[in-house]
DNA sequence: TCTATGCTTAAGTTTTTCTAATGTAAAAAC
DNA sequence: GTTTTTACATTAGAAAAACTTAAGCATAGA
């Protein structure tokens, strides 16, 4: 016995439920034309007519009343089944899989509002670089630093950033030519696309090509070229969001003729069913505060 | 709550009750790829494993053991739902949407055998030339003669046919070439892309390109046409299944230098579910009977 | 140790589903 | 009794999902 295309049952109930397929398409975020096609692939798959089309509503058929039955139990035994699988397994442990760079530069330094706000929640940070394993649990929240592709996972934007050239106050004089400065100074490169991409828009913009390699100094973790920078050891290429602690404290100076926004944005990332959990929610909210009281 | 995607269940819940993936796939006509991806893609979208991956075997983990039931359960329902709706309404009546040509020539023929072995199921043959609308229970099975492609329906080929140089005993002399009497009789045209297409194909291989128009006799059914070629009006382009009644009883000849394989074939069609009605199993078997005693 | 089996992964293709634009018919408003 | 509005239908083309093929890998069993 061949089921019909699920997704069509699916949209079946909530048009059937809704007594429309305007607004069952609303329910599903997807277009009414969506719903008008995937209800005619069923009646044609069963062959037979589900709803009566009258101008402003649509009524079940004899045929369409018959099904409803038994299509919205079985949708019931799914969300719930799912909603099993779903729960959360340690309502009071949050575990975060972060960028290294991100962790030491942003997310330590502010995280203890955090537990200040909810102390009930034990946070646990994990440093990666690239995704874990969600489906093995090792971690329940991602953030991330992207293009926000990250296939099956539920994602959202945190926010974009801009690389900066950033010194140590005093290094150099932002009133003489870049040029120049560039020249007489070590460059601390993170080895990372955007950074490397800032550092050739800088040097096409100020018609450098005969930048020596030794020139450079290339550390393999934003943080460490931050420390580099903060130390007085050169000009660092960095991002905005990750020295803005230390541009307030007037520890870190940026030159104000150069910036570049970052082709990648910062990504909260994870498996639908985590965003319903409570400690999720919470972090979630205070997260996206964070970046929107910058 | 966030349903994952629906096929993934569907999948789960077969290789979960066969302890394979590989059966999985067998059973659902996929391969064995296909379903350890839409596994994989639901062990994302809700964050958990739910299969122990052994070298020969997979288990269910306990998340997967707790999910199974409310799945089971879920298709279940969706099965008797469907199972419901697709229930024959009439059963010992069979309404044939057919072709009219293929209902002249070939059904109507042999019809009488079916109803011979089956008295107590009502046959009515409905002639168009358009599939009617199944989901309106217009019918419950289409005869066509095309390329098999029923968006929604299901489909099989019953036959493959050629097209024939036809014409009534005695009207030309098979000896003296075939070009001569293409010139000197009238050529009846069925207005078909096969018979067409045959027509062409029959011109280039006796190079004639200077025909005239009022040559031909143009008639819009092959029945028609059948008939005009039976009254020794012209030469037939005519299809072997069409024609092979009055072949047999010497009504008509065949020219034996020409030949064309048609494009199309013949389909039985209809939605799924029909072809588990009783009425449509017996018709079916002496269908495809009738097909291979030629 | 070698082989065979069954799951995984990756790339490329096919199929399905969706959107956007437009059409249509009837109810509601004027 | 027109005109407008509303909701569903239809289409072509774009986007996304699912599938296949082919290769890889790990291990149970010979």
């Amino acid at each position: 016995m061949q089921l019909p295309p699920l997704k069509s049952l699916l949209y079946f109930k909530h048009a059937a439920e809704l007594g429309s397929f305007k607004l069952a398409a609303e329910q599903l975020y997807v277009t009414q034309a969506a719903i008008s096609q995937q209800i005619r692939s069923l009646e044609t798959h069963l062959g037979c007519v589900l709803f009566e089309r009258h101008t402003r509503k649509i009524c079940l058929t004899a045929k369409g009343k018959l099904l409803l039955p038994h299509i919205r139990k079985a949708f019931e035994h799914l969300n719930h089944g799912v909603q099993v699988i779903e729960e959360d397994p340690q309502p009071s442990v949050l575990n975060l899989s972060v960028l290294p760079s991100f962790a030491t530069c942003w997310l330590l330094p502010r995280i203890s509002s955090f537990q200040r706000q909810h102390p009930h929640i034990r946070v646990r940070i994990d440093p990666s670089d690239s995704l874990v394993d969600f489906d093995a649990g090792e971690a329940d929240l991602g953030i991330r630093f992207g293009k926000g592709h990250y296939p099956g996972l539920h994602s959202e934007v945190l926010a974009s950033d801009d690389m900066l050239l950033a010194y140590k106050p005093g290094l150099i004089d932002p009133l003489k030519p870049l040029n120049e400065q560039i020249k007489s100074n070590h460059l601390i490169m993170d080895i990372c696309p955007d950074a490397e991409r800032a550092w050739r828009i800088l040097f096409d913009k100020l018609a450098l090509t005969d930048v020596l390699q030794p020139h450079f100094l290339e550390i393999d973790n934003a943080a460490l070229v931050m420390q580099a920078t903060l130390a007085g050891q050169g000009i660092g290429m960095l991002r905005r969001q990750l020295i803005q602690p230390q541009l307030d404290l007037a520890q870190l100076e940026i030159h104000p003729e150069f910036e570049v926004a970052c082709d990648y944005q910062y990504y909260l990332a994870g498996p639908v069913g985590h965003f319903n959990w409570h400690k999720v929610k919470l972090f979630r909210t205070w997260l996206l505060g964070q970046f929107n009281s910058l």
